[in-house]
DNA sequence: GTTTTTATGATTGATTTTGACCAAAATTGG
DNA sequence: CCAATTTTGGTCAAAATCAATCATAAAAAC
């Protein structure tokens, strides 16, 4: 059987069961285990289907919700107290920004805590639920990265440039000490840069899992912003802090 | 079974029943307790739904689908058709003006038959939604109000004065022969106004129910603008029909 | 015809998932 | 109010699944 014709069956199966069970494949095609994976990890890497333990299911899954998908829920108790530790930083009275992402969405629910803010962001879905806890809000204008629901371009760029920050908080990809912080998106990159220049004082959010992760494009290094996470190992937590401030979460 | 079927009947479970008891899933998806407790809480982690003492309920959280929201459910059929036939009226490569609310929301899914569009829309709901879509999608800068998470202030209108749009689409909360389109909010009001102004052509999509509702600000009166709406009363037809262009979703 | 590339199946150890168990907490019913 | 019952969160070992590696066989390139 040739590797398009066991393709086909498993594009075939999905589309009929939305969810496919490796081990069911291997009689319906009669190869082995392993060249299985092989051609799920194939069909994932071109997005015809989403890998999940035991097999596979449909890309467009019909519970899948955009918000928040299971994988973002994996760092879910760091990501709060994270968010909470950021929350708390935060003076009655101040503007600030928020970035977009879901680390950053957790700090929402504590910022309720403090009166009279006003917060900037770019991420639509941020926005939504600052509204739905009667936060102030202001969205800059700007072209809406499908992906990410950030907001990027020229546009937002001009906007903020008008705009100064009391605090800013800002997601990030992955952090390490030679690439300092990074992302795959240049356009975020450079919303990222910009509010860290226009504010008095900001921050990255990241729960430790992205420590050592290195993406594309660089907008701060360690020593520029200082670090907001969750417990670190102790031999993590000594070489990094001999390049940056870090807040551990507890 | 694996990990996602069982969520997923735990899902459509609770999409029927609304309230589902641990033990009642045990049978159904042939797992232990402990399985279904632990999805139960991956679930919860990612809103799905709420855990509740002895099973889950659903998450009447304003971040749910604002499709299947309570309120949006009632003329649901309705506000399809009314989607798909705005929807239709879009040419390809237009630039279009999508308004705030859930009416106009119905729009989007049949958006994606044009290709090479541009939407700019005062919703970050909507915004959101047309991301989901892979919709090329603009924002213009605003404070964003709690209660609609429309666009609305000063620097929103500054931006589409500098703007023209192909065709705009408005929602409305009422509207009247007497009264013309009404809406509660005059600073949506203002909007509205200002989307028609700078548009070759509007439309005011609504479903029947509104007729003869009168609120506080009138955005525009019926001769002004046409209305979209579903098989009115042969009465109602007649008698609106001296006033405004109406097309009747089928 | 030989070498290189590619596809395959088997094996390994690591990771994830699972079901059972138990003590703590919550709920129920007097 | 207390006691009985149910539900819960945690730990644990067994089972399933996974990613990575390796050797072999087929196909392609030279």
């Amino acid at each position: 059987m040739l590797t398009e014709e066991r393709q086909q069956i498993i594009l075939e199966q999905l589309k009929i069961h939305n969810i496919v069970k490796l081990h069911d494949l291997i009689p319906l095609t009669g190869a082995s285990e392993s060249t299985l994976r092989r051609d799920l990890q194939d069909l994932e890497n071109c997005h015809k289907l989403l890998r999940i333990h035991g097999g596979a299911q449909n890309v467009i899954s019909l519970h899948e919700e955009p918000a928040l998908s299971q994988k973002a829920a994996v760092h879910i108790n760091e990501k709060k107290m994270i968010g909470q530790t950021a929350a708390n930083l935060v003076q009655n009275h101040e503007v600030i920004f928020l970035d977009s992402g879901t680390t950053i969405q957790f700090m929402i629910p504590y910022l309720i805590e403090h009166t009279d803010l006003l917060v900037i962001t770019n991420g639509v879905d941020n926005a939504s639920m600052l509204a739905d806890y009667n936060v102030n809000t202001f969205l800059p204008g700007g072209k809406l990265k499908s992906s990410t629901k950030a907001l990027v371009g020229s546009n937002i760029i001009q906007t903020l440039e008008n705009y100064h920050f009391d605090r800013a908080f800002l997601g990030t990809n992955g952090f390490s000490i030679e690439a300092g912080y990074t992302t795959p998106d240049s356009e975020e990159a450079a919303i990222k840069r910009l509010a860290i220049a226009q504010s008095n004082q900001a921050y990255v959010l990241s729960d430790s899992s992205k420590f050592s992760q290195v993406s594309f494009s660089r907008f701060a290094t360690l020593d520029e912003v200082p670090l907001i996470t969750d417990r670190l190992s102790e031999k993590e937590s000594s070489i990094l802090s001999k390049y940056t401030k870090i807040t551990e979460a507890i």
